[in-house]
DNA sequence: TTGTACGCGTTATCAG
DNA sequence: CTGATAACGCGTACAA
């Protein structure tokens, strides 16, 4: 009976409200949440799996989630995969264990068969940042190409031609598509795409500061460098300046992510920047969609592409 | 029976065993760990609040925890509070209700009333970066007022006499420290303090930077300012920018925190460096700790303060 | 409108 | 060593 009023579903009158409500003051009764879970199958919590809370676009993109989750009372449990798909799957499989109510993943390359098998199950899903293609599952990203092409355009038309790229990692569709909106830019205004400016950075700001050192080391070196993420910014930048290499005069530097410290180096760093924090807010609207919604179906949600946005600083320098 | 050798309790044969293993394959089964806490009233689960999970020092801090508990089977459920009592208040709240297991805290300033209560209950609780002084809970800590004396020791030895602070939330013991730390070096050295060297920059970016600006324009600005967190050296850095300020030329600049930029920035920041990684993971061993032992109690567990080291750079100059 | 009894999937206990 | 059975606390169906 009692159950009825405070969890407000069935008959009661309103004198039985009141006095339950009393009682239950009185000795500050809480509803046990793992019972009601047990009971519901539902436990208002969202599993997020994503590569590394410490970079900038990570941390800001998990508070815009955490901060409308808690609004709508769903907790986060958050896990860091490290691009490793051993992490990824243990992980996925203590949020599924879990009972998580959904599921916010950033899919690692290499074997996609358990998140595959996930997708197929129950669990509402949704991918940030990255997609696996053939899946129903919708994604909250950005046009990584067009950001990319952009950012080279804006070399190129700075007068730069030997362009060089510090990549992410293969088979990641961000590191991918960054890539070949380069290669698109090159190809617009035909420069000749060479693969000893092309470098492998794996996302990491240690072999991004190993690829920067080569790129130095050429006879010919690149005049300016597209670096495809934060951590491999901060690599890259440090190889420049323990080079001894003046930006931009030396060489032109660009990024992909916007960190609030862009703006304060010296020279302050043009960037692309993402709208991370409103991609967390949309990843867990489409999430809670997807949990509204399970038995209904039906509804088929549309992958949502931010544009990114060039932020021009000072590290291209002017027209050469 | 079957529970039993899963379980790994109680007495079973091997026979049985090897039968209940191969069953459970076949169906693959999974435990419901709703079911599980329900009965054992244990979630596996550990809840995390902290300002904001924005700033290098509390990812990095996190990170250690979630490390640290993956490896035993721990889940973190994280909460930014934005250092308002409040959202405090209601996240411990749903933090309780969720049955954590155990809880690691950074309090705010303010009311303590509902921390307090807490405390007292049974759940077992750790203290990061600050505590609160009259209760037996643990914390894992830094020693502010050392790091900041000998930031602050850097400057005079230097050759700096005015000195400003920019501080952070009076009332928050890290604040309060910093502070008393700044304060006790000029006492040392016979240099007198001035109110209007001192600023309020409640840990804020924003705030710092108009701090910053207020300064500047001071008929007889300082020479050197101590900023007391990471994003109020961002506000700083801005300002002094802006303001066309020369670091170290016209100003030395030395910050609490040292987040990876410091040393990308021209020139290089030198900083007073806290192991958050490790206070992390110590955090969670503590928690942990108190876990394993409920019941049986007697243990008494230690303030852990550890020490913060000063990275020099190139910010504060030579010799004047 | 109210009371009650059952089941969610575990773990724990108590006879056999 | 095994099998049956009672809780854990909630939601709900069904009978009153």
């Amino acid at each position: 009976m009692a159950g009825r009023v405070l969890g407000n579903y069935g008959y009661y009158s309103q004198a039985t409200k009141r006095k339950v409500l009393e009682a239950a003051r009185a000795l500050n009764y809480t509803p046990n949440v793992i019972a009601r879970s047990l009971r519901t199958r539902l436990t208002k919590t969202i599993g997020v799996l994503i590569s590394d809370i410490t970079t900038f676009f990570w941390t800001t993109l998990v508070r815009g989630l955490q901060d409308k989750a808690a609004g709508s009372g769903f907790s986060i449990i958050l896990c860091n995969s490290d691009e490793e798909s051993k992490n990824e799957r243990e992980y996925l499989r203590t949020l599924v264990e879990r009972n998580v109510d959904g599921l916010v993943i950033s899919p690692t390359a290499g074997n996609h068969s358990y998140v595959k098998r996930l997708a197929r199950s129950e669990v509402p899903i949704v991918f940030v940042d990255r997609k696996i293609r053939g899946l129903d599952v919708p994604s909250i990203r950005v046009d990584n190409r067009a950001g990319a092409h952009e950012a080279v355009m804006h070399l190129i038309g700075l007068g730069h031609e030997r362009i060089a790229i510090i990549k992410g990692i293969d088979g990641i569709e961000t590191s991918d598509e960054r890539f070949a909106g380069y290669v698109q830019a090159l190809n617009e205004r035909r420069i000749p795409t060479r693969d000893t400016l092309v470098k492998e950075g794996r996302f990491r700001k240690d072999e991004a500061f190993a690829a920067t050192k080569e790129l130095l080391r050429m006879r010919n070196p690149p005049s300016a460098i597209f670096v495809c993420n934060e951590p491999m910014i901060s690599g890259s930048i440090l190889a420049l300046k323990e080079g001894g290499v003046r930006i931009p005069e030396d060489m032109a530097v660009i990024g992909f992510d916007d960190p609030v410290w862009a703006s304060y180096m010296d020279p302050p760093l043009t960037t692309v920047s993402q709208p991370s924090y409103t991609m967390g807010m949309l990843a867990f609207d489409y999430v809670l969609a997807q949990i509204a919604n399970t038995g209904k179906d039906g509804q088929h949600l549309e992958d949502v592409i931010l544009k990114p946005v060039l932020v021009i600083r000072k590290s291209c320098g002017a027209l050469r």
